[in-house]
DNA sequence: GGAAACACCCCCGAAAAGGGGGATGTCTGC
DNA sequence: GCAGACATCCCCCTTTTCGGGGGTGTTTCC
């Protein structure tokens, strides 16, 4: 039996994952936490699941990727498994980098979550990730990275220096964002993007 | 048997949501759709549910709002339960105007769900809302419209003409949704309100 | 009557963003 | 091979925003 841990804000997605995982016979809830500081304090108190499976974006405090660190340090063998809306090529070797077992997006087919945590479990080491289509092919990936950056608030400089890029290519990359947003600065392109469904994961 | 149709653009939140209504007694799953388009198509095959129960936010084409337009035209007697991240007053409203069966936040508890698809076929006409915050109280009407015009990319003097206020004081203003948004500029600021669902994506 | 919230206005200086150009190399598809 | 998309970098200059202050007059509520 492979013990699941499920952290989501949202009770509806996180009852409808544990239904799911539990229809398989070899999985077993460990336990369900509506953010990563209630899923750490659970297992500060339960023990560590074999596999969590988290998304990613929970609003407020801490993010997939934090807790992701914590519980490396806390349970190293533990296998952690993300989930997103959109997954960022910098945010999925960041995962990797981390120490993750997977990272899939919401957008995966049936079965592929069942089959990735049996995965990971079975080959200790092993990192999991789906091929996934970009909703809008209207952006480029460096372009969704960026994006990724801007709505978060930070400055083109920073950008640059998180993607190891120069001020000047990330000022184009946001120039170009912007004309294809169709947008007239950084805030209109954000809200575009958001109506659009290219942020929010 | 009360047969229903789940409209989701996530796999995983749709198939979350199948079994787990499906380990009901009473639900039979009439199908699944990643999209209103897919989900009308569907019921012009197969014919319309009992119930419908979908996202209201999709990226892409029609929201949630429209299909219930369209449900309510061609099939009248299905019900339409409409599932959002963080509901809004004014979204709700129109739902139950344009002849919604239910509006619930996916925050709502296990179970919530099931007992409300149950009670809107069993009380035609009912309308099932769940208390729903208003984190718009965060701001102020001042703010909350500002805010807007922020996300359609207006600079603050093309706000302070529209609004008829002098340029200092939409600088006071955003100034304050900053800080109030927890961000560190306007793209930032107009992040955080979508993920607060301040803004409608 | 006073505290608190709100809408309104003002200043400074530094930082950042925006608009317009141009350039190079890679890689992919026809 | 060559167009086209992409990522990378650079220049000019202007406008806007940001962070830190300051203030006024209303209304609302205890």
């Amino acid at each position: 039996m492979i013990s699941v841990l499920i952290v989501d804000d949202h009770p509806i997605v996180r009852d409808g994952l544990g239904v799911l995982l539990e229809s398989e016979k070899d999985f077993t809830i460990h336990g369900a936490a509506a953010s990563a500081e209630e899923a750490l304090a659970l297992c500060a108190k339960k023990g560590a699941p074999d596999v969590v499976v988290t998304d990613v974006h929970m609003p407020g405090g801490m993010t997939g990727l934090e807790m992701l660190a914590r519980f490396k340090k806390a349970y190293p063998s533990t296998r952690v498994i993300l989930l997103a809306g959109m997954p960022l090529k910098a945010e999925v070797d960041e995962a990797r980098s981390l120490g993750a077992a997977g990272y899939l997006p919401k957008s995966s087919k049936r079965g592929v979550l069942a089959t990735a945590i049996r995965r990971v479990v079975a080959e200790p080491g092993v990192f999991v990730e789906e091929a996934y289509v970009q909703p809008k092919t209207i952006l480029s990936a460096r372009e969704a990275e960026i994006l990724k950056y801007m709505a978060l608030g930070k400055t083109r400089e920073e950008i640059a220096i998180i993607l190891g890029i120069g001020f000047e290519t990330v000022r184009t990359h946001t120039k170009n964002l912007i004309v294809k947003l169709d947008a007239s600065n950084s805030a209109g392109a954000v809200s575009r993007a958001y109506e659009l469904g290219l942020l929010r994961a």
